[in-house]
DNA sequence: TTGAAACATGAACCAACTTTCAAGTTTTGT
DNA sequence: ACAAAACTTGAAAGTTGGTTCATGTTTCAA
């Protein structure tokens, strides 16, 4: 989809550059109310007042609360799958891939923790958004499992499953070490690392080692 | 489940029989229409029409809507923990326990889909309660694991990170099994099975197998 | 039986928001 | 320069829904 097009979805297009100024200044301003104060307790005037911009304008641009919600969550989500994407780019090897492509989400919900609420809070105020994140990130894992499986790096036999465990993994390792981050945590690159392992071997001893 | 008793902490106690009644009455209908609706869609009135009991009456066992979901995220977090806790009990060795245990709580989470939600909600209504739901079970599988690793079944360098993966996988797997289930899924077992195959041996193709 | 405490009731109160609107200002194209 | 279109403004309309309260009923112990 092309570069600004993304949110005009919802957002009537500004015809003007004061227009896209504001719109901007608008989509900027729900991203960090909404960020800290969930969508409920941010209200459409405690964004335009952030924004700096009266009330009313607020409707030049958007029909309601929910569409600039919307606008956001669309936007976010395009963000976060844009950022393992960078993360990943040049890697060699299904494991290293995805090593990288935690790390670089990691790295990525650290510096953007608004980012985890509003996809979490699209639970509610727009399910079919957050349905169709999940199930995107789960169908790109899911195909680049399969790629480590025809290169014979993967097992055989992995499926969606699989491709929502790893999911699940990625996001919760987020949820602890990056949005719930404590001093002497150990960083992206180490929980990375230590995610990788699983994935490669399990959690299970060596056989050697049985006793 | 046995509900009532590890409510009354917000709840301000009913004296008689009739007031357990009421209590009662408002609690189940409450789980009902914060699942199906949830916090901020769901309405005290709409709980107490289908409770029928009269909307003012709702004050006299909690002090506020947010009180009474509280109370909830308390109960369904205890709830989880406990099919949990029965999915394992007599299962010997850590890998099957775990397996049963993901099994138990996607059996649990097909037969109480609000359950989820609520606990969801949970991040943006009553965030201490959302976190110390996920750190509780991180710890509960933490010390599973180490249990593990002491008896030579698993490896030595568990951890934390290994524990909230392990979660993550768990709950990404319900919410797709369990809560988004479709037409020809795989069972609650064989998504267990799927799953411990990746915590025993990971993604890596057998080196035998290696062309 | 009787009085006090517990409980029930629903209309009304009230605060908080979303959304609308009529009247102004700025921008743009001609 | 001029008019139309785009944009801005904030007061106020309109809604919604949480909470209170005065009044009535039921329960329970003595």
């Amino acid at each position: 989809m092309e570069r600004g097009t993304r949110l005009a979805d919802n957002a009537k297009k500004p015809r003007t550059e004061r227009g896209r100024r504001t719109l901007r200044k608008l989509l900027d301003a729900a991203a960090i109310e909404f960020g800290e104060k969930g969508f409920h307790e941010a209200s459409v005037s405690s964004i335009t007042r952030a924004a700096g911009v009266a009330l009313g304008s607020f409707y030049t641009y958007f029909d309601s609360k929910d569409a600039i919600f919307r606008a956001l969550v669309r936007d976010m989500s395009e963000a976060v799958k844009e950022a393992a994407r960078e993360g990943i780019a040049g890697v060699e090897g299904a494991l290293e891939t995805e090593r990288s492509a935690l790390a670089a989400f990691l790295r990525f919900a650290g510096e953007h923790k608004e980012i985890y609420r509003i996809i979490d809070e699209a639970e509610f105020v727009d399910p079919d958004s957050y349905r169709a994140h999940y199930e995107t990130v789960a169908d790109r894992i899911g195909a680049r499992l399969a790629a480590g499986t025809e290169a014979g790096e993967l097992r055989d036999d992995l499926g969606e499953a699989e491709a929502w465990a790893v999911m699940g993994m990625n996001v919760f390792l987020g949820l602890r070490y990056a949005i719930w981050a404590k001093p002497g945590d150990p960083d992206s690159d180490d929980v990375a690392a230590r995610a990788n392992v699983l994935l490669t071997r399990g959690l299970a001893a060596d056989p050697s080692g049985t006793g």
